[in-house]
DNA sequence: ATGTTC
């Protein structure tokens, strides 16, 4: 297969560039690369592009293929690749959604200042340590029995609230209130439902954390405002997904949609595309199941929010009011959404695999209060650098409605854990005023500052192009792993 | 990402 060079990449914009989709014969269209020029040979240097352009032959496909320019390579699609679907003929791939189904991030925020809480960071770090299982495997004190998993699977993030692990008032401000209606528990298996039985409210291990951080830089006054954020504020970030249950529910569908693309006469460069048409059996089948493990993953960060929120509780006792969610975003997931594609309006089936929903004013699903200034769209960094809070913008679209979702891998896991010493890293980043409390030496190394792009340049991109405008920067100072 | 190469 023809492998593509930074000769076969056009200009469009300076943060857009294009590989045509005369590159090669089975594109259907072009594929299409959100980054500055100087980003490009670090991207060209694993197959992301590569494998970005196979998505662009996938049946169906409108407009382009994407990569944010946190792009990496990832089982069969890129991670920080956007691709769109036509509705309901066009394909759906659990290779363009992701192993872990609604991996995503939320943001609660404090009317803590750093200042008022400095001396107690260390403390607080090692409670929610305590509070909040994490690790490869870890379950957590809630057991499900099946009959009670299936109602997790229908009702998302409101069996938290129903059963008092979760506030009423989150619900508004979850991506889809925490909860898709298609969702379907009959078609997740028996084997998904029973790993995750145990693993409600615990954040895994890899990049999964919850952080605490302040905010040292306003940039939007006017949409902080909105958003309730401002400089020194104490706000807690927590990234995970749908753990062993959304990973299931990847691998029987995988495996079921191998065995039935030939049926629909569909052939793909590369296996682990493996699709089927939306509209049939199979895709259905899908759709409904990765509703239902994007519906355990928003109960998910739900309940690892009640864990926050106790510990929080137990170490700063006299202060009283509760961390507020700003917003809960997906970045792992495929919605049936309206896009205007060529002035008209199309439903598409948008798969997000390391991609953000970044709705921009005026678009329909905001909470009242975002609806004048976009959704929330937040970017964590790395362990120990920074991270962003934007605001939506994209009107006309140029993504589908999408930005980027972090800083992007640069390393692989193996080469970052030869590279990093990780109790160096560990003392190196205490010193800096970060407290990193993890369960393993390993989850540090793969996750060192040095494994992964920079992402004021990631977020600098999307600025630019105009999908999201910057809002806040937030400083870690404490950090809870797997 | 993941009961860490079914």
């Amino acid at each position: 297969m023809k492998k593509v060079q930074k000769k076969d990449i056009k200009k469009v914009e300076d943060y857009l560039w294009e590989v045509p989709k005369s590159f090669r014969e089975d594109m259907l269209v072009p594929a299409r690369i959100l980054a500055f020029e100087h980003m490009l040979d670090d991207i060209l240097k694993d197959r992301s592009l590569n494998q970005l352009i196979n998505v662009a032959t996938l049946p169906g496909i409108k407009v382009a293929s994407f990569v944010m320019p946190d792009v990496h390579e990832g089982y069969g699609f890129p991670i920080g690749g956007v691709a769109a679907t036509q509705y309901p003929d066009g394909v759906i791939s659990p290779g363009g959604i992701g192993y872990d189904i609604n991996c995503g991030v939320r943001l609660l925020v404090s009317e803590l200042q750093i200042e008022q809480i400095k001396d107690k960071v260390e403390v607080l770090s090692k409670e929610m340590y305590h509070q909040i299982p994490s690790g490869m495997g870890k379950g957590g004190q809630i057991k499900l029995s099946i009959e009670e998993i299936d109602k997790v699977l229908t009702q998302g993030a409101e069996w938290a609230v129903a059963r008092g692990y979760g506030l009423q008032e989150d619900l508004e401000y979850i991506e889809s209130n925490g909860k898709l209606d298609d969702a379907d528990s009959a078609f997740v298996s028996d084997m998904a439902k029973k790993r995750g039985a145990d693993q409600l409210g615990t954040i895994g291990s890899g990049n999964h954390f919850v952080e605490v951080d302040y905010i040292e830089e306003i940039y939007d006054e006017a949409i902080a405002k909105v958003y309730g954020l401002y400089k020194g504020q104490v706000v807690v970030l927590i990234h995970t997904g749908s753990r062993g249950l959304g990973h299931q529910v990847a691998t029987d569908y995988i495996r079921t949609m191998i065995n039935a693309m030939p049926k629909y006469n569909i052939k793909l460069p590369d296996r682990e595309l493996a699709c089927v048409p939306f509209n049939s059996e199979e895709g259905q089948q899908y759709f409904k199941a990765m509703c239902a493990a994007a519906n355990f993953a928003w109960c998910n960060r739900e309940v690892i929010s009640w864990e926050v929120r106790t510990a929080w509780g137990n170490i700063f006792r006299k202060e009283k009011k509760p961390l507020k969610l700003l917003y809960d975003v997906a970045h792992n997931i495929a919605k049936i959404e309206t896009h205007r594609i060529k002035g008209k309006d199309r439903k598409v089936i948008v798969h997000r695999k390391g991609a953000t929903r970044a709705f921009g004013p005026g678009f329909k699903e905001l909470p009242n209060r975002y609806s004048d200034v976009g959704q929330p769209v937040i970017i964590p960094g790395s362990m120990g650098t920074c991270s962003y809070i934007l605001a939506g913008a994209s009107s006309e679209n140029i993504t589908f409605g999408s930005c980027c979702h972090g800083a992007g891998r640069r390393l692989s896991r193996t080469a970052a854990k030869r590279q990093v010493n990780a109790p160096v890293l560990k003392e190196a980043l205490r010193e800096k005023g970060i407290f990193v409390e993890a369960g393993s030496f390993r989850g540090i190394a793969e996750e060192a500052p040095i494994a992964y792009k920079d992402v004021n340049m990631v977020v600098e991109t999307v600025s630019a192009s105009g999908i999201a405008k910057k809002v806040a920067k937030l400083k870690p100072v404490a950090v809870v792993k797997g």
